[in-house]
DNA sequence: TTCATTCTTTGATTTGGGTCAAGGTGGCAA
DNA sequence: TTGCCACCTTGACCCAAATCAAAGAATGAA
């Protein structure tokens, strides 16, 4: 369904120490600008629970996960949290011409980010049209998967929820490893029961029933609390309710 | 099923007779630009209730509302409605570089539209650079206020949602007559009690019997059905739950 | 004027998911 | 090996919003 992994430029050669995935800005780097980003980028880690940035902190910088998962989050002032992105590799958070981070930024698992000094970055991205035309084709995907997020959030029941983030997460995992999500399905929740609820708009007893309920029903079967194994793929995306399959493409 | 579209009348005009908030392109035209741009554009106008574009129809024009409002929705195979976006003059519609529309486009007040050939559209993108950035900088806007939306449709209450969307609606249209809203403010309703459910997420008789509470409780009254009057726009903004006020800005 | 249609309001009842509460599980530090 | 702590599960009960049902505007056509 989502290939916009596949359809990606690939990364050839050029990006020398850049990992694989690592596409968001690297996939357009030309040799002559190669020397420049290496002035703007530095990598940096942190550990799953960790928060990169508050929201309200400013913010000097822009970056794309490089490997891990990361959550943005807004929190109400009575302490709800509604999760709003979920960034696997390749993804790209920040704003440029933005001085203040809106979102809390999190780190789910372990996280390694590549990092751009946002005043560089915009200078280059000023030189560089394929910068600017890659970061619009990613903004551009990132709200399709939003509205997607809307119709999960404000329509489909908890059940269909669960299912759906399963599926998201099969295939954002499958597509790290350049295939599509088929058959027999097996991969880690990169999320807590607690941050699952947060994307779905849920409460985390709600997601840890409705899980039990997939589970009981034969949908998925858990090894540990993480591990989730997918005896038929399509079955579960039946649950999902998803109206459109395909569609996605450009 | 949009062949009323292509057959559309094309109007020659230059930049001076586009409407002020029709920025999206013209606000960048430059001069030596105009030419090629009358050669593309053609302005299309629809009745309440019409619907623009089926989800799934070969779309071959990006557009831009110049009047009215219109909105994009999912729709699930039983039925289920999300509205996943609302577009109020200036706003952008459309997606170069895609072919087929992902949403239900619906006209839900008189719509004037300013359409762009998709092909052409794209040309004078790849050769103006201003386009395509203002486009990044509209998409990223967009993307905000997706995840605000979604902060509602997770988290807050029918009551809280009520309120949000009258001040998003107050906030566009005073933004049209170039003011922000504050103390007493009066505005008319594009959207009926349906679409405003499908926007929140809620059916048809909670947003009633929610109007009617803000009413009984003197945050809002109504003139007929649909125009509103807020006597304190910051006791209504409270209602909402809104964390962050202001933002906004860059 | 009457009728038909579309939109809206309100009431009665049901229900899916929230809330509160109590245990279970597994990793790891001492 | 024990105890802690963070995470997860399950049960009992409750409530906000959905559903089902009916009737009240407003509009416009015949």
């Amino acid at each position: 369904m989502n290939m916009a992994l596949l359809n990606a430029p690939k990364v050839s050669t050029n990006c020398g120490d850049c990992p694989i995935r690592h596409r968001a800005v690297c996939a357009n780097c030309e040799a002559d600008e190669l020397a420049r980003l290496d002035e703007v980028k530095y990598y940096r880690s942190f550990e799953a629970g960790q928060v990169l940035v508050w929201s309200g902190d400013h913010m000097d910088f822009v970056a794309s996960v490089v490997s891990g998962v990361a959550t943005l989050t807004q929190v109400m002032e009575d302490g709800r949290t509604q999760m709003v992105g979920l960034l696997f590799p390749s993804d790209f958070v920040g704003r440029p011409g933005r001085e203040t981070a809106p979102y809390n930024v999190i780190a789910t698992t372990d996280l390694l980010m590549c990092c751009f000094r946002k005043k560089p970055f915009e200078d280059l991205m000023a030189r560089t049209p394929h910068i600017g035309e890659r970061l619009l084709e990613m903004t551009l995907d990132e709200l399709d998967a939003a509205r997607e997020w809307m119709l999960l959030l404000g329509r489909k029941t908890a059940r269909e929820k669960i299912a759906s983030l399963l599926v998201i997460i099969a295939q954002r995992d499958a597509s790290l490893h350049l295939r599509a999500p088929k058959g027999r399905v097996a991969f880690d929740l990169p999320l807590t029961r607690e941050a699952m609820a947060d994307y779905l708009g849920l409460t985390l007893e709600t997601v840890s029933r409705q899980v039990s309920a997939l589970k009981r029903d034969g949908l998925v079967s858990l090894e540990g609390k993480r591990h989730v194994v997918v005896p038929d793929f399509d079955r579960l995306k039946e649950e999902a309710g998803d109206d459109t399959d395909g569609g996605m493409l450009s």
